[in-house]
DNA sequence: TCTGGGGTCCTAGGACCC
DNA sequence: TCTGGGGTCCTAGGACCC
């Protein structure tokens, strides 16, 4: 129980960019007029709300309510409702992470709105500068408001982002005085660390750990005793030891989903087949849209967790013989998945595949290079290449090139109900990228607050 | 009536081995 | 009656993240 800790890093900052509100941000990119207006943006099927502009926040609008509790609220308050568009919020994504590479030379995405940065150097030296400068440059480049939390390891830097968020600054930094530190976790409440969930929120306190100061300074071996080995890095992290290396292999993917619920329960197994064959296919453009193989898929349908019926998931997976991302094989093997674990009487709400024993093709020994390799897998590989150009001059939408086991007809149950989704606009950048001084830039800085104070 | 989707990592426990 | 101990590998499930 004296076992030495190794010493708080000295040098180096990690910045944890995060776009604000960022789902709604991306509508109103397009939509100025919507600005200063509560604004929510919904799950698939407009199910719950996982994104709000600051005005519904201020509405007391919570994260993850379902949408049809909050009706009324939303017709009281002129609340401006969105189906979810991912694909407008990937692209808008791409544009921030491009904005932040060209700025800092080592950048690690971590979530669809939020990166890493670590800074060195004169990134170091002038983080102050730096951070006020990025928010400006993201800003007129992706038009996507952002905060900075600054410190010595990337959990210190969550935390720092976090009250930057709360206060309403552009940027705070916590590299600074243990005192310091100390004083400013006191007033943060333990499960606002990154890491510290539901569960351990609950269980902390019995130990009299309620503020994320009072997890800092916990005898890291007994926590790790107690709970795991997840909170002694935690509070490691939160003395300013880094303890979390992304390193080369933990960037690589392990797994690929593509789930949905359903418009509408189901209880066919001709609805269900397209279904999967539609969510297989779609995981099978992605997977060959990374440069990746995969040799398992596994299937799993399930009903609501909220009907009145027992609750009803089952799951089958299937190894392909070879390494392959080709729809065909992997379309096949899921049929035979479903057959399993179909059951006729359920009410089904959802279905989703799950692509798993992933590996570049040049990890995979021999097979995928090989010279004898079947001519029927090199024709169905040209055959993918081929569905996949021209359905990327096609453009999303219904002119795609599918199977004919993902179906044609688009009132199937199966498939999801989108009533507020914002159009698919054709994105150019450079028009809406003007210099500062005219157009919607102006007009961001122009809203009180705007560039936002920031604390170093 | 109506409750998201896509990830990662850790642990406990069983199977198996010597 | 009393029936080892320790290592590895695998998997299911839990917890957490956005």
């Amino acid at each position: 129980m004296d076992q030495k800790l190794p010493a708080p890093s000295a040098q180096g900052l990690w910045a944890i960019v995060d776009c604000n509100n960022f789902f709604a941000s991306c509508e109103v990119i397009f939509r100025p007029d919507l600005r200063g207006r509560p604004l929510v943006v919904l799950s698939s099927n407009d199910g719950c709300v996982i994104a709000r502009s600051a005005e519904a926040k201020a509405l007391g609008i919570r994260m993850g309510v379902p949408a049809f509790q909050l009706q009324k609220l939303f017709a009281a308050n002129d609340v401006i409702v969105f189906s979810s568009n991912f694909r407008l919020y990937s692209t808008v994504s791409r544009r921030v992470m491009d904005v932040l590479a060209h700025f800092c030379p080592r950048v690690e995405q971590y979530s669809i709105d939020e990166a890493f940065l670590y800074l060195d150097g004169a990134l170091e030296v002038y983080a102050e500068e730096f951070c006020v400068h990025l928010i400006d440059r993201v800003m007129h480049y992706a038009k996507v408001p952002v905060s900075i939390g600054v410190a010595r390891t990337r959990t210190l830097a969550k935390l720092a982002s976090h009250v930057a968020k709360h206060y309403r600054y552009g940027a705070f930094s916590l590299a600074r005085s243990e005192a310091d530190i100390d004083r400013i976790l006191s007033l943060v409440r333990v499960e606002e660390v990154w890491g510290v969930g539901r569960k351990l929120a609950r269980r902390l306190p019995l130990y009299g750990i309620e503020t994320a100061a009072q997890l800092r300074a916990a005898d890291p071996w007994r926590m790790q005793q107690i709970f795991s080995v997840t909170l002694f890095n935690t509070i490691l992290e939160l003395r300013g030891i880094p303890m979390i290396d992304v390193g080369a292999d933990s960037t690589r993917r392990r797994t690929l989903a593509a789930s949905r619920s359903f418009g509408e329960r189901v209880t066919r197994i001709e609805d269900l087949r397209e279904a999967v064959a539609t969510f297989t296919a779609q995981a099978l453009r992605r997977l060959r849209k990374e440069g990746l193989v995969a040799r398992c898929i596994q299937v799993r349908i399930r009903t609501s967790y909220f009907a009145r019926q027992p609750f009803v998931e089952r799951e089958a997976e299937e190894y392909l013989e070879r390494y392959s991302s080709d729809t065909l094989a992997f379309t096949a093997a899921a049929m035979r998945c479903l057959e399993q674990i179909y059951q006729e009487g359920p009410l089904y709400a959802k279905a989703g595949v799950l692509l798993t024993d992933l590996k570049r093709p040049d990890q995979v020994e021999g097979s995928l290079l090989d010279l004898d390799r079947p001519p029927l897998e090199e024709r169905r590989a040209r055959l993918m290449q081929v569905m996949d150009r021209i359905n990327a001059k096609c453009g999303p939408g219904d002119a795609r090139l599918r199977l004919a086991s993902e179906g044609m007809n688009k009132e199937a149950p199966w498939r999801t109900n989108q009533a507020h989704k914002s159009p698919d606009y054709v994105f150019d950048w450079e028009p809406i990228t003007e210099e500062p001084g005219s157009g919607p830039l102006q007009a961001a800085k122009a809203r009180k607050g705007f560039p936002p104070p920031n604390v170093f």
